[in-house]
DNA sequence: CAAAATTAAATTGTGTCCAATATAATTTTG
DNA sequence: CAAAATTATATTGGACACAATTTAATTTTG
């Protein structure tokens, strides 16, 4: 901490606390809000929140994953998925069922309408992509960066529990 | 949809759904769930969870505020602040009292200790600025960048208010 | 001025998230 | 091979987040 020399108090008033806006932590936390509004009139037709559009999106890529594979790519555990792929299974977008070598494991498959989905979603993607008003070299660069980020961050975790 | 038109069946199979990580919203959604795990040791001594360090940050910067002030700031609304404000003040943070010029409003201020812990949160501002491993000029630009992108996605949704 | 409209918070219900625990199946070890 | 350790999923409890409703106070209007 800074002295303040000309002040003649020990303990500073306000102390240079950043701005709200100031701050990246905000700036992601109200974008990810902002994503999830502007996706909500797009999935409602479908009956879908962003979180399980996430999930799908992960199945369209590779189906026929456990939970455990699912909560790798999204960063979620079971505590999440698990009901949230049960509403899934209500929706009747996905299937699951026990994998026969090894019943601990569930294994979460699309229905036919679920992999159709895939299709109907460009439209969702394309206006997702005019919302964002952002050229896609810039939506690219925007990505990588917070996947660095976000790499840090992670990095950082391991780290701290040495320091802790 | 565009004609597959040198293609014999009439429904595609798999017609390019972009990757997880290839997303801009699932990158954003990661960093900030990044972010709120790497907060969470740094808060958790004070007894805070991310969202209400979010509230104090807002009432550093202006205290004295209305609920319906700290929603705009934030992009939150009552049903999500009561409560939250409600643990705020049991925890000792802040104080909740009725405007008596409009007993409709709640004005929320910072208590002796909620105002101490604006300058120890200093450790805390460093600690995830080191973990985001950017230097302070990138943080500033990806901030700014981020800002646009939700600013563009806030227009979009009124735009479709009216095309819907 | 009184009824109607508006506004600010609080409440209720649904759906994430995460931590901690429980349950069941598999693998490792003695 | 049987007990112990591990692994995968499910469940429980606390805290957001948001839509919709409710309640109370204020403002607008007739």
């Amino acid at each position: 901490m800074i002295d303040n020399s000309d002040g003649k108090e020990t303990k500073m008033e306000t102390p240079a606390i950043p701005t709200l806006d100031a701050q990246l932590c905000f700036a992601i936390y109200s974008a990810a809000h902002a994503f999830t509004r502007s996706y909500k009139p797009l999935l409602d037709p479908y009956g879908l929140t962003y979180p399980q559009y996430l999930v799908m999106l992960a199945l369209w890529e590779e189906d026929g994953r456990t939970v455990k594979a699912l909560g790798g790519s999204l960063g979620l555990d079971s505590g999440t998925l698990s009901p949230l792929l049960k509403r899934l299974e209500a929706s009747g977008y996905i299937a699951r069922a026990r994998d026969r070598d090894d019943e601990r494991q569930l294994l979460v498959t699309l229905t036919p309408r679920g992999r159709d989905l895939g299709g109907e979603a460009a439209g969702i993607r394309a206006e997702i992509g005019r919302a964002t008003g952002c050229a896609p070299g810039v939506l690219e660069e925007l990505t990588a960066a917070l996947r660095r980020l976000t790499d840090n961050l992670k990095a950082g975790e391991d780290t701290q529990a040495d320091a802790a």
